[in-house]
DNA sequence: TAATAATTTGACCAACTGGTCAAACTAACG
DNA sequence: CGTTAGTTTGACCAGTTGGTCAAATTATTA
């Protein structure tokens, strides 16, 4: 449908949506400002407004991005997979992309906090659906013996709090730990209690 | 110092308060405006500032007590009671108050987003050192063998990281499992985990 | 190279922002 | 009751906000 990127579209539409992203996953939709995003990039701002309509329009492009990015993994849990392998896979996928990708963990979480009023319907959509499925999944492995018995849902909650908290709550964590990393270790606190989870 | 407060001064202080961790909560300190708060508690704009110098000491105000409100439980950790108990209380308690007082833990949640820029002393100071004296007590305990070996920090934060993001991640949650109550699963998910953690 | 298409910007706007202030109003108290 | 202390507000302000637009500049291509 547009394929017809230009060189110059292409690197601005890239660079809008950095800055987008650094403004946005801090002070919120609301407390971001196009002047902040303008400054951020490099463009003026009426020349961010010649790539995206609106300052919505910049935001939502990064939601949509990000939603996508973030369901594909639970759909490529494989369930003729090992299960605790499986969902520790994803577990540490989750927990290599907050390290990674600090700001898109922060930019979803403002706003959920928000009330999540563009994504509502993501959620209790193509969301739940996939819950529903890792949930079933869960379950099956469970009936099967394979796992232990649980609440599933509020396993993969478990799941998310603990691997979005290293993004999300990132100053505190270093405030408590101080600036060496941290995450090895918290791989391997989240992989012993979700193998203790799982298994016996 | 100020035992002074007319029975006006209370209740308009409390409710520009609560108007304001309203907002706050799901604005952010940035997306959050005084015509909101004015709005949100029923008093003008001009009044709301004869009560409060700025709409940072409104912000301000907020945080202190609920760092004090949050501390405390930390603090009341028995060292002389059995832990897996005293750990268990304190994690209810912290999700007990995410049912209650969802709010309270957003604006927390949206600070430290920002990167604490209002509280980031408290963090390296009074958070800091709490946490710090429980991670030397759990350590202790399990030199003394009442509980499993393990990372302390990483254990504190997951139970942060679990019970907050029942308040923190709510419309997520109920998007996910519908309306209905889900704070008791969660503490049964929440009790389960933590001995399975804590015990053998 | 000339013409066309894409890009960039300065100047501008109306609405909103946090905050001020003098004046009006209300409660408390001797 | 009158006085004083405490409370409330309308009008106002300078700075910021998202967004517009015509004109200028730069890239692309015939």
């Amino acid at each position: 449908m547009k394929k017809t990127e230009t060189r110059i579209q292409k690197k601005n539409h890239s660079a809008i949506k950095a800055a987008g992203l650094k403004v946005f996953a801090q002070f919120g939709f609301r407390g971001a400002t196009l002047d902040q995003i303008a400054a951020e990039s490099g463009l003026s701002k009426p020349n961010i407004l010649y790539y995206f309509a609106s300052k919505e329009a910049i935001y939502e492009a990064l939601l949509a991005q990000l939603l996508t990015d973030w369901l594909q993994p639970v759909r490529d849990i494989d369930p003729a997979g090992d299960p605790v392998e499986e969902i520790l896979k994803y577990a540490k996928h989750k927990l290599k992309m907050s390290g990674l990708y600090p700001r898109e963990s922060r930019l979803y979480a403002t706003e959920i906090i928000q009330g999540a009023p563009r994504i509502k319907s993501v959620l209790t959509g193509e969301l739940r659906e996939v819950v529903e499925n890792l949930a079933l999944l869960i379950n099956h492995w469970a009936d099967a013996g394979l796992i232990r018995a649980m609440d599933p849902y509020h396993l993969i909650f478990s799941i998310w709090a603990m691997t979005q908290h290293y993004a999300d709550f990132d100053v505190q964590v270093k405030a408590i730990l101080g600036e060496r990393d941290h995450f090895e270790d918290a791989e391997q606190y989240l992989e012993d209690m979700l193998r203790r989870m799982l298994t016996v």
